[in-house]
DNA sequence: CGTCTATTTGAATGTACTCAAAAGCGGTGG
DNA sequence: CCACCGCTTTTGAGTACATTCAAATAGACG
């Protein structure tokens, strides 16, 4: 059992506890892969048989509009889970896309060994119900921040949920994420600017 | 055991299997209760000690926005679970409103309840792992219809997902949830009519 | 019926987008 | 070391989609 591996018992303990044995077990069943930045780990299309926990850099998910624009859904920075999670759980063809915005290294955990997994050690069905009603949550706030936030509101609330992802990204991903365009970002920034 | 409580069990029982005693058991976690249109069922700043599962009548959740707009982030018809999932989870003070559409019967499921099942009977952790998966994509896919559809099509999204709803409800409740005003809305529709 | 609320309509306005071009910035090779 | 290339960010003018505000009309409910 690697440094790196430990991260993710640690996430995971914070939740449920686990014997020697079935940490074991589980990290057995994660594949380490490391992936160059852009490269394509889901398309549109494709099956989303695995979930990727992120140990080092970042990947993002996205769609592109009928006119060809990207729309950032989520980023994965360190000790975040990714994926498909339509894909994933149904195992029908995947809605988007997702691409590392730095060289990443990430664990793949399969949909197959997870329901193995919940068969075996049905404590990991906790902990996954806890991880995925904290990513409702979360998605939720998105829906009530863009209902009810302006550009420059939804600009101040990304930057204050994250506050390190803010300095890394190119303005481009963070205008796709909040849903202006880039030229408009750099406008309001401007404009903010000034008012101080 | 009633006719009404039988379904709750019956969406219960597509994704788990459950003995006559763990039936009734689960039957006497949840308080019935009736709500008139518009009562109050909770306020911001208020605890989500409860879930609600909706039996008859259809809830709906919104958010109040600094300029005093409501916007509608979630309905609930018979056969949904409705909470501000936040609150409920950490019980923390709520963020959303909830209020029944029109007179609604509905269980009410302490998250009290739900802890003690989840020791008694771990089956439900899987149950409630599974439907909040699924109201995860939905959230998701709300996200990704917000940023990358326009008005129009959103409008369009809606009556195809909610083919049902789109009869029953006020236009400004559909305004609402698909982000628009509804004197915009009444003006597309206009427009929709001509083209045809 | 009459009142209250919901919907429609229109004109003026605003927020954010489009398109085009210029400026900035980082890496790479001569 | 600097020149050049590609990519990101900035800037500006014109435009579009959606909002605002006000008023008229239609519907629902007691």
């Amino acid at each position: 059992m690697n440094a790196e591996k430990s991260i993710i018992l640690k996430g995971i303990e914070k939740h449920i506890t686990l014997s020697e044995e079935e940490q074991k077990h589980f990290l057995s069943l994660l594949a380490p892969v490391k992936f160059k930045k852009k490269y394509p780990v889901l398309q549109p299309g494709e099956i989303a048989n695995e979930a990727a926990f992120v140990v080092e850099g970042c990947l993002r998910s996205y769609s592109i509009d009928d006119n060809g624009f990207e729309h950032i859904i989520q980023f994965a920075p360190e000790g975040w889970w990714m994926t498909d999670m339509y894909s994933f759980i149904s195992q029908r063809p995947a809605q988007l896309y997702i691409e590392p915005i730095v060289d990443t290294e990430a664990y793949l955990f399969s949909r197959k060994n997870q329901m193995k997994l919940f068969d075996d050690i049905p404590k990991f069905e906790r902990y996954f119900r806890i991880i995925t009603e904290n990513s409702l949550v979360a998605y939720r706030q998105r829906v009530v921040d863009n209902l009810g936030l302006n550009a420059q509101q939804r600009y101040e609330q990304f930057c204050t949920t994250y506050p390190t992802l803010i300095h890394i990204l190119p303005q481009q991903q963070v205008a796709s994420y909040i849903g202006v365009t880039p030229e408009f970002l750099s406008k309001m920034k401007k404009g903010m600017m000034r008012r101080r």
